[in-house]
DNA sequence: ACTACTTTGACGCGGCGTAACCGTAT
DNA sequence: GATACGGTTACGCCGCGTCAAAGTAG
C-alpha cells in the first residue's frame, strides 16, 4: 500500500529505552516493569543486549497510561484489554480464512464490551468532575469575597489613621 | 445562628467506624489509616474505645477521597490542603481579633492557591478525557462497521445455501 | 580510552487489603 | 451467652523509585 523503494530495505525506526522515556513521560523503570508484567511485549534487542523498541511499543505505553491514569483501571485489568486487542489484531491480520466467522465475531463482541466498559468509565469521571469543577469555582468565589472584604477592612484602618 | 430549644442538649449526631464506612465507600481500614497518617483527626470515642464520627469527620473523608481518587493527589499533598484549611476554619471561628489582618489575608491567599491548583488538575483532567471520550467513540463506530460486514457475510452465506 | 547510556538485581515506599486474635455492644 | 461489630498488630501486594555494580555504544 505505502511507497517503497525497490531497493531500500524498510528500516522500520528504532528507540532505545531512554528516548522512549521521555517521549512516552514514564521512566525506564517502568517501561522494564512493564514489560515484565505482560503489558508490552518484548522488544528487539541489539546484539550488545540494549532494548529497541518500535513506534507500535510507544503508541502502547501511552495507551496504557492512559488506561491507568485517566481512567484508574489497574495493570491487571489492562493488561486484559490489550491481550484482548492483539488478538483482534493478529485476526484482522490473517488472510481471511472465511472459515471461523464466528470466532470473529466473538471476539469482536469482547471488544465492543471492553470499549463500552471504558467509555462508561469516561463519562462517569467527566460527570464526577464537572460537578466538582463546580464546587470549586463557588469555594473561590466565597474565598475572594472574603479576601476583598478584609482588604477593605485594612484600606478604612489605614485610611481613619491618615 | 441555628435554632434550638433551650432544655434539650444539642446531642451531635454519630456515627461508628462501619456506618462511616458504607457512607463513605471506603474501608474501616482506609478511615484507621487516614487517622494515622493525620488526614481525619482522631474522632471521639466510647467507654470501650468504639470510634464515634462526627457529620464532618464524613464529609472529611469525602473531601479526601476525591482529591486522591478524581485528581490523582498523594495522601500528603491531600494532608497539606486539609491542613491549610483547617486553620483557616479556626481562624474564621475566633471572634474577629481585628489585630493580624495580614495574617488573616495569608492564609486566605494560601487557601486560593490551592484551590486555582486543584482546578487546573480539574480543567486538565477534563479536556483530556474528553479527547479520549472521542477516540473511544470513533474506535466503537469502526469496530460495530466491522461486526454489521460479518454478519452479512454470515447472512450470504446462509443464503447461498438455502 | 572516555563518556553517556543500558543491563540485571535488590531493597524501599506509599496506600491500602487481609487475616489473626481478642475485646465490646446488645 | 450468642452474635455482630470494633480494637490493634502484622504481614502482603501493587506500582513503581532508587541505588549498586557491571556491561555496551559511539
Amino acid at each position: 500500500m505505502t511507497a517503497e523503494p525497490a531497493s531500500a530495505a524498510p528500516k522500520p525506526q528504532r528507540y532505545q529505552i531512554g528516548e522512549v522515556a521521555e517521549r512516552t513521560g514514564v521512566t525506564q523503570r517502568t517501561l522494564r516493569f512493564y514489560e515484565e508484567k505482560g503489558l508490552l511485549d518484548p522488544p528487539e534487542r541489539m546484539d550488545g543486549g540494549f532494548r529497541l523498541y518500535s513506534d507500535e511499543d510507544i503508541n502502547r505505553v501511552t495507551y496504557v497510561r492512559q488506561l491507568q491514569q485517566f481512567l484508574g483501571f489497574t495493570l491487571s485489568e489492562i493488561k486484559e484489554m490489550v491481550e484482548a486487542e492483539e488478538e483482534l489484531q493478529q485476526l484482522a491480520a490473517t488472510r481471511r480464512p472465511d472459515r471461523e466467522i464466528p470466532e470473529r465475531l466473538e471476539r469482536i463482541a469482547t471488544s465492543i464490551a471492553a470499549l463500552s466498559r471504558q467509555l462508561e468509565v469516561v463519562e462517569h469521571k467527566v460527570t464526577n468532575l464537572t460537578a466538582m469543577k463546580e464546587e470549586l469555582g463557588a469555594k473561590m468565589g466565597r474565598m475572594e469575597a472574603r479576601r476583598a472584604e478584609l482588604t477593605k477592612q485594612m484600606q478604612d484602618a489605614a485610611d481613619s489613621r491618615a
